[in-house]
RNA sequence: UGGCCCGUAGCUCAGGUGGUUAGAGCGCACGCCUGAUAAGCGUGAGGUCGGCAGUUCGAGUCUGCCCGGGCCAACCA
């Protein structure tokens, strides 16, 4: 018994009210229940249930780019992850059959490094070690990661084969991309040249960047003239520089790569001048009379380097000028050596804030030195230049006799400290006139991480892969060209991402494949000695895949080899087996040759694959490296799409990094929030940029969440009292129900369409506002009166119910990928049975025939004047007359032809949700809103009792015998439950 | 420094080929309901569309420059 507004004590009629029931708990405490999901999911072999399931349907397959095994994963893997279960979840439930084999990334330097690191812990040198061992312990330790990252990307509800995943290092792989490798070899597209590295003379190695740190250093610097001998082409006429004895200057930080000089760099963009010397002393190297050639910005610098009283400029030099001209090196003559010609390059790493406008151009000491000299190459042939790139360091630092003169001077001793080589340079240059200055200049130098010694640039021979060469066998076509063609083959999402994987494959130089490191897999070739040539044969390299399949890679580096591999008919000793290893992107561009091609181990996984998904970082990565690998071994690409996400930014769109303590980390979330949560803003948000993830964003999504779960434990609670039995045609539904049928139908094609194009957002925009619009604050808003008081009987609440049946249907389907946690949970509370998943469903068929734009044009109208009756209660509510709407009868006068003829038959009154309404045509006073004309509602009390049952407030309240204080609807009901024994 | 990309309300996002007072959901404020209740409904306030200049009758939409941010340019993955 309650207190009515008149005092008088009203019947509790709520036990006779078909009111929500349900156990499904409106907070959803994800952080403790999601595990319990998987764990269901596990015992069920959901993934495996939903292979046989699908085990005829067209294979779609998203291909698993390889985390690298070394540490705990952080947002931006899940964020990766979680789109490949987007696409891969989406996918099956379209009608594929996706299967998703994650993989491993697990050689490399990094591993090496950590492996290093408990080395020096232990006191322990890593070069005592055996190869063999030290390999094992990089295994070991990739393993180990392996197996915690597959726990964490389980825990985000990535669906995958995780029991059968693919590492770049299990035998079988290690044997798939050393028989690439010797495919590329054979097709005559790996050859053997050489590249300036960083270089540790003490630690005689190859260092990556990473070991290596910046330290003040003291520097001997030199200027050193280059005489001019020849200017202007072949016809053209003689540049008069050539008669003024002019010299090119230089001014280096590295006079010890002076013999290994074999151009000089100028900038089109610097202005040059032709200086004379007109006062100096007499002793001095610059003498009065000589003419060099600087840059007009740094001449009076220059000259006072060198101790020059006075000077003038006696004429401009173009850049034209100076593209034609060619210098002879300073040192020529020297022991009979540097006879060849210097020519003078355009290059825009040339600046003129310090030096002399001109770098001294030592293409093996040097990255921008190597890289405009190759650029080079063939212009230089053309000029009858010998582009041979020298080797005149040895790895112990000594100059080698490609220096010659100068054979046994030291660069760097075994100390670190400076040997003789720069002494000797400056001597011979002096001797020779070649010097204008000399100095010493402090600056930030590279020193190894660990010996804490200087490094030098040093050209050493590495293996490439040539990118213009015409391919063996393949008429004339080169990698680059293929990869242009499998580029344009290709899908990408974004589509500018085929711009730029374009351009990166349109420019890059020829691939270098060999690194001097331990954990990888091996250059398995062998030289001949005699030729130099790589040896081509069959048998060897069966027997070197064969080993590595049975013993993993280390087969290579176990005793004897060399003669195994060669057999009977070879001697090793004329043969070199190279020890380098590949680059690690040779291993993951290999992936799709031992992971879609080996259908033994994964029968539902296609190549090439349907889909690539990564970070917008792995255009120059895997994207790349895949493409390049599969044009050289296969001619096209792996991949049929590519899709590209960004990075994940703090709140504020700054990069997340430790030192600046705005990390998210993954796992917080997770045990915060649920890794729901976490999937819900992946899609939610447009990974094609990138990403904000931060406190207020994460609420943001938790807000979003309720709201849904909300409306899905409201649609649960009322679907309890639904039997199928009860479910009525469309034809015989109410207009309201077919209206939202026609929505239903229509996000169908719209859910559909957004999933095959991946836009996730779109889905999550279009469901959240259908629930939230449409169903919450609509219909489910109108229908509770008629789900919650109709009679059992009630056509009207038996079609509600069938409605809501199929809203069910829809929405868990097309929240499945998503929220995969939630919608099996909302599955489950209504189908529990053993083996019942949302996730081993398709998305639901939807009838074509519940489209109808005209209904829904008309309802159109319908609710634009509800809202003007909205409206008018609102303002009846803010003085006060009013509280509920069912305590207004308000009169609608409607003057517009067109909405009069909508509301024909239609009850406005259930539909305002009011207790009555009057429809008056015509116009009077009355609340109008703009943009619905000839609309104007009068407010009005509703007359008559207050039902105890209905609560509406109507003049028949008391007309029925038996039920005095309910309304006939209502009496109606009451006598059906009795009768129904409730 | 170069290549590519991005910058619309507090948050997440819409805004084909330039065209009326720039939209949605959430959040926020206020009100209602108390039979979805740590829920539900309604109303409202929030934007010089990063900035400046230009093209145009007209620019969030086109062009240039600038500012801010990101990815790439590693023997890093």
């Amino acid at each position: 018994m309650t207190d009515t507004a008149t005092g008088a004590t009203e019947t509790d009629y709520s036990s006779t009210l078909f009111l929500p029931e349900t156990n499904f708990p409106m907070r959803a405490g994800l952080p403790d229940r999601e595990p319990i999901w998987l764990k269901r999911w596990q015992e069920m072999d959901i993934y495996g249930a939903q292979r046989e399931q699908a085990k005829d349907r067209p294979l779609f397959t998203i291909h698993d780019g390889p985390p690298y095994a070394n540490g705990n994963i952080h947002i931006g893997h899940a964020l990766n992850k979680t789109l490949k279960d987007l696409v891969s979840r989406s996918m099956q439930m379209l009608g594929y059959n996706s299967a998703y084999v994650p993989g491993w990334d697990c050689h490399g330097l990094p591993i090496e490094w950590k492996i290093e690191e408990q080395y020096r812990a232990k006191g322990k040198d890593k070069n005592e070690v055996p190869v063999v061992e030290f390999r094992q312990e990089c295994r070991a330790f990739a393993e180990q990661w392996v197996g915690i990252q597959r726990e964490e990307f389980k825990r985000l509800g990535v669906l995958g084969e995780w029991d059968n995943p693919y590492l770049t290092m299990s035998f079988d792989a290690e044997a798939q991309i050393a028989r690439e490798l010797m495919k590329v070899a054979t097709t005559g597209q790996l050859y053997r040249g050489s590249k300036p590295v960083m270089w540790s003379v003490v630690e005689r190695t190859a260092l990556a960047e990473a070991e290596i740190e910046y330290q003040d250093y003291e520097s001997d610097t030199i200027w050193v003239k280059f005489p001019i001998f020849l200017a202007g082409r072949e016809g053209s006429q003689m540049n008069p520089l050539v008669s003024a004895g002019a010299s090119v200057v230089i001014w280096t930080t590295t006079p010890w790569t002076i013999p290994a000089n074999r151009a000089i760099s100028y900038s089109g963009k610097i202005a040059y001048g032709l200086y004379e010397v007109t006062q100096a002393p007499a002793e001095n190297w610059a003498k009065v009379g000589e003419k060099y050639i600087i840059a007009d910005k740094l001449a009076a610098e220059v000259f006072a380097k060198a101790k020059v009283e006075a000077f003038e400029k006696r004429a401009d030099v173009s850049a034209e000028d100076m593209a034609s001209l060619t210098c002879s090196h300073p040192l020529k003559g020297l022991a009979d050596g540097y006879n060849f010609p210097v020519p003078l390059l355009d290059g825009e790493h040339v600046t003129d804030d310090a030096g002399t406008g001109f770098v001294h151009t030592a293409p093996s000491h040097g990255l921008d030195d190597f890289e405009i000299w190759m650029n080079s190459t063939r212009a230089l042939q053309a000029r009858g230049i010998d582009t041979t790139i020298p080797f005149a360091v040895d790895d112990a630092g000594f100059y080698t006799a490609e220096a010659p003169g100068l054979e046994g001077a030291r660069v760097i001793d075994d100390n670190g400290k400076k040997g003789d080589a720069n002494q000797r340079v400056i001597t011979a240059l002096a001797e020779r006139g070649a010097m204008v200055a000399r100095g010493r200049v402090k600056h930030q130098y590279p020193h190894s991480w660990r010996s804490k010694k200087p490094v030098i640039f040093r050209n050493t021979p590495q293996w490439f892969v040539y990118m213009d060469r015409p391919i063996e066998g393949a008429e004339g076509d080169t990698l680059r060209h293929r990869a242009l063609n499998a580029i344009d083959a290709t899908r990408f999402y974004p589509a500018a991402g085929q711009n730029r994987l374009r351009s990166m494959i349109a420019d890059r130089p020829d691939w270098v494949l060999s690194r001097q490191r331990a954990w990888g897999v091996p250059i398995t070739v062998f030289v001949e000695k005699a030729t130099g040539e790589i040896l081509k044969d069959e048998a060897v390299n069966h027997r070197i895949a064969q080993s590595f399949e049975e013993e993993g890679a280390d087969a290579w580096y176990k005793e004897g080899a060399a003669a195994r591999y060669l057999g009977e008919t070879r001697n090793p000793d004329d043969y070199e087996m190279v020890t380098d290893i590949l680059d690690v992107w040779f291993d993951s561009g290999s992936t799709h040759s031992f992971v879609l091609r080996n259908k033994q181990k994964w029968p539902h996984l296609k190549f090439p694959a349907s889909m690539y998904l990564e970070g917008s970082d792995q255009h120059r990565g895997w994207f790349h490296s895949s493409l390049l690998e599969s044009c050289a071994t296969n001619g096209h690409a792996p991949y049929e799409s590519v899709l590209t996400h960004g990075f994940t930014m703090d709140g504020e769109g700054k990069k997340m990094s430790k030192s600046l303590g705005n990390t998210v980390a993954p796992q917080d979330i997770i045990k915060q929030y649920g890794a729901d949560i976490l999937r819900l803003w992946v899609a939610s948000s447009d990974y094609s940029e990138d990403l904000r993830l931060g406190k207020e964003i994460i609420q943001t999504t938790v807000d979003s969440y309720r709201k849904l779960r909300n409306t899905l434990r409201w649609l649960l609670g009322n679907l309890a009292h639904y039997q199928p039995s009860d479910a009525v045609d469309f034809a015989d539904m109410p207009e309201l129900e077919q209206l939202i049928l026609h929505r239903l139908a229509q996000l169908d094609g719209q859910v559909r369409d957004a999933y095959k194009e991946y836009d996730y957002r779109r889905i999550v925009t279009l469901l959240t506002n259908f629930m939230n619009i449409e169903l919450s604050a609509f219909y489910f808003d109108i229908r509770k009166d008629a789900l919650y008081c109709d009679p059992i009987s009630s056509i009207r609440r038996k079609a509600a119910l069938t409605v809501l049946n199929h809203l069910f249907e829809c929405l868990t389907a097309w929240l499945a990928p998503i929220l995969v946690f939630t919608m099996e949970e909302v599955w489950l509370e209504r189908f529990p049975q053993e083996g019942s998943s949302v996730h081993l469903r398709l998305f639901p068929e939807v009838p074509a025939e519940w489209i109808n734009d005209e209904l829904a044009a008309k309802w159109q109208l319908i609710r634009a004047v509800r809202r003007v009756v909205t409206g008018a209660l609102e303002i009846e509510r803010r003085e006060k007359r009013i509280g509920s709407s069912l305590e207004a009868a308000p009169k609608v006068f409607i003057a517009d032809e067109r909405y009069r003829t909508a509301l024909q038959g239609q009850d406005l009154a259930e539909i305002a949700i009011t207790s009555d309404i009057e429809v008056i045509a015509g116009t009077g006073e009355g609340f109008t809103l703009e943009d619905v004309p000839g609309v104007a509602v009068a407010p009005a009390l509703a007359e008559g009792n207050r039902c105890a049952r209905s609560w509406k407030i109507l003049p028949e309240v008391g007309t029925d015998p038996d039920f005095p204080d309910v309304t006939l609807r209502d009496a109606q009901a009451l006598r059906e439950r009795a009768a129904a024994g409730l």
